[in-house]
DNA sequence: TATAAGGTCTGTAGCAACCACAGGCTCAAG
DNA sequence: CTTGAGCCTGTGGTTGCTACAGACCTTATA
């Protein structure tokens, strides 16, 4: 029965880290296949399907978005994954971090400035409104 | 008629350049009060609601919450602003903006090692690919 | 054998923080 | 008088999940 060696949606979350629920919601979204089913109904995942879904989670920390990984794995399950055009991809995902981070410098810079004009004691004039109020 | 000089909905998002749905949208969170409504139904706001209206996008702008800036707004509403208490939001929320660039640099970082073993050619190995997979 | 506990299934609703309609009203100008 | 612009409301979409409710199924124990 078992010689399959099918995993079920519990044991994919438990063996990757990921939420039960959001396994659902990555095959929804056509990230993971519909995986085929035992005579109850229940997912039985073949189990390379845990690293697919570690690459997907992988890609997701590293800030790429659904559609984006969406179409990495596009790349890779077509077989025909030109580097190029991955490396393209990177590329752009790579200056949006950077752009961001560029926005949290400028960020922690007012902040800074704002915490450094404050008293912290119960002064009723606070410079930090002031500053947010006057920029 | 118009000595009241209230200004309406669109003026008011023309001179804040914010969205006009969202000035809706802060008035049904609560970032904005329930304007006075002329005969005809429009919403009359006073006209220092601009200063308040920009106060909120340049916190959202500097990554505060909604929730967190309605409790800075409810300080200031109060006139009972401790600059200690706003002190303390700021520096809770600079530790978040210093966390967040941590985990942008450290994207950073792979994403550039990534790219820096990629060929770029039409090879059919990624090294992005493999980075995903294996880290 | 009964039953209780736990796993799985589905669909749906919720979160932030908006944006964008549809359909209906009013208002000013030509 | 009609046309077009502006305003109103409510609702649904977005992204990336998360969390139920209610109905199955399976397994262990009394």
């Amino acid at each position: 029965m078992t010689h399959h060696t099918g995993i079920l949606r519990a044991q994919l979350a438990r063996l990757t880290g990921c939420n039960l629920e959001t396994i659902r919601y990555y095959e929804k979204v056509g990230l993971l296949p519909d995986p085929p089913r035992s005579a109850n109904g229940y997912r039985v995942y073949p189990p390379d399907l845990v690293q697919r879904l570690q690459f997907i989670m992988r890609a997701r920390d590293l800030g790429f978005a659904v559609e984006e990984i969406r179409s990495l794995l596009s790349l890779t399950d077509a077989g025909q994954q030109t580097c190029a055009e991955v490396m393209a991809r990177t590329q752009d995902h790579l200056a949006d971090v950077r752009r961001k981070m560029a926005d949290l410098q400028r960020i922690e810079a007012t902040l800074m400035a704002s915490l450094a004009q404050c008293s912290g004691d119960t002064a009723p004039d606070c410079p930090i409104l002031d500053a947010l109020n006057c920029a």
